[in-house]
RNA sequence: GCGCCGGUGCCCGAGCGGACUAAGGGAGUGGCCUGCAAAGCCAUGAUUCACGGGUUCAAAUCCCGUCCGGCGCUCCA
């Protein structure tokens, strides 16, 4: 049974959805006022992984993650940039698209954006006053009255007192609030801002009201994980679930929280310099070899990312790649079906709270086997072990293809004949042309393996 | 300042009271295979898990303290 660890129960809980056979999943998704980043595609990935495995595990998950679309961050960059705060959020929405995609992030089944839910927002905030859950004051807005929340504070394991004693510790509390841990649900325009209308007067949505609308509307009023970034756990989806839980609603049965990632030992921020862009980074290495650097940490662990780790990580996948192109070149049997053993080691791994380390070492452990087995002529086992490896590098979303990059060298059909040339020249025991032939496609990036089953080419 | 989470071999990173003789990957070294390579296989690699105390028959794993790093209390994936 798969099980994990929820981040408000703080325990790992044995996982049971709340319609049988299926599994309904909100992800926050990014606020678009700039290139994603590679912590960015952490989370993405961590619950890209969850939603795979549970779909190999035979649930069937529908998942939604959003666009925050309005927000500070957005008006304060469009007004810096002389861009309008849809085109700016349009500009780096289609940014975020292109890059998860090309990291291989499956697209969500829904992809809601905030300023579509203005409506359900407002009606919402509505309610949660006419429960005397929130309250207007005047000029600047609505506010969640943190009282009606008795459990305030439970997703980090903080009581109401402890947060009010750090609150204004960094940051001065608004005196018009009736509490400091008061949040806004509605905010008043200032001038020149983007506004929608309301009974409180003009103005836009509070974050964290955004996902609460967006979640219910597509998943029901309780649905069974709501995901994000650790860095979101507080406030923001502890505002999530008092405002929902204010309006009685059943909300998130589970919370699950990626843990961040560190760029050469230290936290990634501009201020520092070694701001990444998920763009620059996947220019920089290849896409599955980043996958499998963060699938080889567990979710839950603060993460390294340094050149040294990712070409550790480019090794690994080679390593993966190499058996491919061995059993390819050996013709191995493709109907066979996964060894049984292997398929619940890993499963067992990733039912304890989606150990990804774990699972890939069983994915390593047979290809090992697998690279025995076919050394020792047992083409039957290789091909099992083969079966298992496709099996669960495609639960892991590791692709294994080759790279297809092609820039500036030979086309396969002069490399194809330079290889055969060189097959003659061994054949005819003229090492000294086939050496020269394997020099020469070296210098163009090819690397040439002989094999049993033939010589085999790939770019390096 | 307050709270939470970490510090494991050359690097990344699992493990979180007893089969640890510390998974897996990368790098290194030796061997086998190969015309030579590449790929692969085998072997090798921390008597030790930041440091100092403590609990226990037993600790990398639990407790206390110190140092270091991260996160949250502010917008953040």
């Amino acid at each position: 049974m798969v099980s994990f660890f929820d981040t408000r129960r703080r325990e790992i809980v044995a996982f049971e959805p709340l319609v049988e056979g299926r599994v309904s999943m909100y992800v926050c998704g990014p606020t678009v006022y700039d290139h994603p980043h590679v912590g960015h595609a952490r989370t993405a990935l961590t619950f890209d992984m969850i939603r795979r495995y549970l779909q190999w595990r035979g649930y069937e998950v529908t998942f939604v993650s959003n666009i925050t679309d309005i927000d500070d961050k957005i008006i304060h960059r469009a007004s810096a940039t002389g861009a309008t705060e849809p085109e700016l959020a349009a500009r780096y929405e289609q940014a975020y698209v292109e890059q998860m995609d090309r990291f291989g992030i499956a697209r969500p089944d829904h992809r809601p954006h905030a300023t579509e839910y203005v409506e359900e927002m407002l009606d919402f905030v509505g309610d949660l006053v006419d429960r005397g859950a929130a309250y207007p004051i005047e000029g600047k807005g609505v506010y969640f009255s943190v009282d009606a929340h008795a459990r305030y504070g439970d997703l980090i394991g903080r009581t109401p007192d402890e947060l009010r004693e750090g609150a204004g510790a960094r940051v001065e509390v608004d005196a018009d609030k009736a509490d400091p841990l008061d949040f806004a649900l509605w905010k008043a325009a200032k001038p020149g801002e983007p506004a929608w209308d309301s009974q409180w007067g003009p103005g836009r949505p509070g974050w964290h009201i955004e996902c609460v609308a967006m979640a219910t509307d597509l998943l029901g009023e309780t649905f069974d994980i709501h995901g994000g970034g650790d860095d979101l756990a507080f406030p923001h989806h502890q505002n999530e679930v008092a405002e929902a839980e204010g309006a009685d609603l059943g909300f998130a049965r589970h919370w699950i929280h990626g843990a961040m990632l560190n760029v050469n030992g230290e936290k990634m921020a501009k201020s520092m310099g070694n701001f990444t862009t998920l763009s620059d980074l996947l220019d920089a290495c290849e896409p599955p070899a980043l996958r499998l650097l963060m699938l080889q940490t567990h979710y839950r662990t603060v993460m390294e990312l340094s050149d040294d780790a990712l070409a550790g990580a480019a090794g690994a996948l080679e390593r993966l790649r190499a058996w491919k192109r061995r059993a390819e070149a050996a013709g191995l049997d493709q109907a066979a079906t996964p060894d049984p053993g292997a398929t619940t080691r890993f499963a067992a791994a990733m039912d304890d709270d989606f150990a990804t380390p774990a699972g890939l070492a069983v994915v390593f452990d047979t290809v090992r086997e697998a690279n025995a087995a076919l050394d020792a002529g047992d083409t039957g086992r290789a091909a099992t072990a083969h079966a298992t490896v496709c099996d669960l590098a495609a639960a892991l979303g590791l692709a294994l293809t080759g790279d297809d990059r092609d820039g500036g060298r030979e086309s396969a059909a002069a490399i194809e004949k330079l290889v055969a040339e060189r097959d003659e020249a061994r054949k005819a025991k003229d090492y000294t042309t086939a050496d020269r032939i394997r020099d020469q496609l070296a210098g163009q990036g090819i690397a040439l393996e002989d094999t049993p089953g033939g010589t085999i080419w790939r770019n390096i």
